[in-house]
DNA sequence: ATTTTTGTTTCAAATAGTGAAACTCGGTTT
DNA sequence: AAACCGAGTTTCACTATTTGAAACAAAAAT
């Protein structure tokens, strides 16, 4: 359920209950907690304890439940800043995001998992931190099918691998099979589109951002809703949007390239 | 110099290195760190190694270099929504900034530091999570001055002797006992003011968040530029700021309090 | 070619983590 | 009131993990 990989020591011990806390989206109690835990109770219980105490998890006395902690505001910030595209792809995006006036979603690879890294909406004025952090599905969003369609294999594979196939609306892919046939569609096309496969009336456009050596290192999508356009008109953004995403792959190449997390 | 409370077993250290590297504030050398670090080096470097095994740290092969990993965005993100004030201020923070049409953040507390949780600003589209976890420093911004007045006494001595006082301009204090001084009127008048004491031509008005039983859960501030207005004007906004921050402190009480970090 | 610096591995000793069982504390049932 | 129950906490002998001096390997500097 949780990620599991091949736990290192104490310290991995403690991250897995730290994930598992957080999978909760809500205040969890204890024994919640202990109901799908690996660990024995005692175990388990001086994890959750060690973990408040260094802010990593904060525990509700009135209530007594855990949520995740501030202190992990404090390091993802430093996080955010100095490893994730977010900051060198920030002022394409913004330019982007200016000629077109739809909203932009910036995704990465971290561990397998599609990470929403920046989005920048231009009717709302702070979205942003709400959106940052937030998990995207691999199977039904723009950015995901995208990063997924230019994996190597192997990791493609790992990754279809462990993806459960939730319908999220009716034109979700429900198999592996129909999915990996997107995925090669897509490889070749260099697109991806969703088109309310996440959410009905949202559709959106994808392209992925490659390093000099074709790695994927994340997306770009454009996003609209289906009251203002069909996914044609967004194809008309398609050359913008990829040369947004060329510039950003060679300008994270420049930089610093954390490529497989 | 960095969090050292009393390390709690292997997970703490681990943790203890987490923030080590975060101070660097960019991507950093193993033997940068271990020059710093209170422990040895197979010690250093196997925490370094497990923690990067498990995404909390990235590791640049090409350089070399360590950063924080992008699974602490994940787990923020989480922080962010279900255990920061930030969620239950925004609304009446949107109502704000709409009125008043300048800069508002929120700032908290955790474990003695203050940190931004949210900002909204107003010209801007897209700079909340830039912002949002970076620490204050408690003695020279609005929010970070408001915060300590309203401390419980015990803490807010444990804090000012932690502090150190680096004059960001001329306007700064400079020692503890300046600052206390303004402190205690602070206490009196509910307000705080910073005079460009952060950042030359910005100033601001900053109210505290209390609960009920009159603890301080955070801060809420109205920043300007000189150019456009001065403390006088920021003053006419005073109602208006410490109305909202009620609201936010007893809606804040109706959910969950996470008082003490 | 040699030295120095930086990063990685080894291994016995020491420490810290483990979990069955037992205990405490509210609240509920008999 | 006494017995019961379930959630949370503590104990303690057992064991697995962590520890760090020292040795090693690789890369950079001399």
């Amino acid at each position: 359920m949780y990620d599991a990989p091949h736990a290192d020591g104490t310290v991995g011990k403690a991250m897995q209950v730290l994930d598992q806390v957080a999978s909760f989206q809500r205040p969890v109690r204890f024994s919640e907690l202990l109901a799908n835990s690996p660990f024995p109770k005692p175990t388990l219980y001086r994890f959750v304890q060690t973990l408040t105490n260094q802010g990593m998890l904060a525990f509700d006395a009135e209530r007594q439940t855990y949520s995740m902690g501030l202190r992990l505001v404090r390091l993802a910030h430093a996080a955010w800043r100095h490893s994730s595209l977010a900051s060198v792809a920030r002022p394409f995006i913004e330019a982007l995001a200016e000629e077109i006036g739809e909203a932009i979603h910036l995704a990465q690879i971290d561990h397998g998992h599609v990470l929403f890294v920046d989005k920048y909406k231009a009717t709302d004025k702070f979205d942003t931190l709400a959106q940052a952090g937030k998990i995207a599905p691999g199977y039904c969003t723009g950015v995901g099918k995208v990063i997924l369609a230019f994996m190597p294999e192997a990791a493609q594979n790992r990754a279809l691998d462990e993806q459960s196939f939730v319908a999220c609306t009716p034109n979700t892919h429900r198999n592996r099979k129909t999915l990996a046939a997107e995925l090669s569609t897509i490889r070749e096309a260099g697109v991806a589109y969703d088109r309310e496969e996440h959410e009905l009336g949202i559709i959106s456009i994808a392209c992925p951002i490659l390093t000099g050596q074709q790695q994927v290192v994340g997306a770009l999508s454009i996003a609209t809703s289906t009251n203002r356009y069909c996914i044609d008109d967004l194809n008309k953004h398609w050359p913008d949007l990829h040369n947004t995403a060329n510039s950003i792959g060679a300008q994270a190449e420049l930089w610093q390239v954390p490529i497989w997390g």
